[in-house]
DNA sequence: GGCGGGCGGTGACTTTTGTCATGGCATGTG
DNA sequence: CACATGCCATGACAAAAGTCACCGCCCGCC
């Protein structure tokens, strides 16, 4: 065997991170170099430790592990990313190899798997769980415009049109026009229906 | 010091679960005698393994953690709770301690905390956030009835007074009351909002 | 026994949503 | 160039959602 394998472990639960880290750092040939529970962090700690490896959660306080995971191919190519998530969305695992993701693993399986994951990614691997690498073919592209995104998640939490509107800046009207696009796209019959067929699919 | 201490692992994610289990299973006198990832397991898996403690986390599949949690301090008055969780709401940590938990502790702070906190309610004490418990006197006992609950926890996913009326078996007039009703007493502007804010104090 | 509260319901009313047609303006691309 | 597509907007309309007053029933409580 080679060196030891340094990995970044970027995850918000205080608990899951020092779990997962204590847990790694039994491994012989893995070192935790660094920990972050924010997305702003990860670049920084990254370009400061160097790791072989980026442990990356999607869904952080500050950056998310998506945004993250393109700066980091960008910025420090030779440093892998492996997605480590709560949620296995279709939209996630196809934004994750957007940006350059070598693997996408889901908070389920058994922990074994994770350091196992690691080290396959390390070999050359990609490392997706094959029935959800089916579901987001078949789930298609994300069928959203920008700004039905944009519209769609800020009427997350029950904001009015007038709300949403002033958010965004835009026609109370236009707002409405948007929302029956997006309604009409995901096949719902409401803008809440229609906030969770996105967030279900990972399209927000 | 006296003997091993038998502990019961509820947690619904495996990696968490798994994380945990190896983790307390390396201190001396703690020992996993049972993990389940399904609320509906616990009772059944308590009774077979008569453990000390049981570690609940609240949102499982089936059974709620807190139900099982009545449960167990009902069927095995000797086994104390320690519920632990990814929201400190309000309203969770009221009816943790409702239902008869020894302590309440989310999954943020530091793992050391965890093994620290099993041992202490082990002795006796309570383990409680000072910050969340004065959080949780502040706001107050719920104010919903459980009609308004029930209603507001069918509207959850954007269905429409139809269908909730049709989930609860009212008539959508008396939904719509029973929202407006809900709504009010959240002190919102719409279905939505109340959702939220019931959810937030942990009152759904 | 009167009173308050939760429960279930109706009808009438206003406001908000959702739909649709239609317009203009900017991008591209065959 | 014509055409499609995204963007922003308006106005009109139908369908929900939300509000309010009011009804009766039952239960517990002072």
């Amino acid at each position: 065997m080679s060196r030891v394998i340094n990995v970044l472990l970027a995850e918000d639960q205080g608990m899951m991170r020092g779990a997962l880290a204590l847990l790694l750092g039994l491994e012989d040939d893995i070192e935790i170099v660094a920990q972050v529970g924010n997305g702003d962090e990860i670049l920084p700690q990254a370009l400061a430790t160097r790791p072989d490896i980026a442990l990356l959660d999607i869904e952080l306080p500050g950056r998310s592990g998506l945004d993250a995971a393109a700066e980091l191919r960008e910025r420090l190519p030779d440093c892998r990313v492996l997605i480590l998530t709560t949620f296995g969305r279709p939209g996630y695992l196809r934004r994750a190899m957007e940006a350059g993701a070598s693997g996408f693993l889901v908070k389920d399986g058994p922990v074994e798997e994770l350091a196992a994951a690691i080290r396959r990614v390390l070999a050359g691997e990609r490392v997706i769980d094959p029935a959800l690498a089916a579901a987001a073919l078949s789930a298609g592209p994300n069928p959203l415009t920008q700004r039905e995104r944009d519209v769609l998640a800020a009427a997350v939490d029950g904001a009015t049109v007038a709300d949403i509107a002033a958010k965004v800046h835009l026609s109370p009207a236009t707002v409405r026009n948007y929302l029956s696009a997006a309604i009409g796209k995901t096949a719902t019959r409401n803008r809440m229906e229609a906030v969770r067929a996105a967030r279900q699919n990972g399209w927000l």
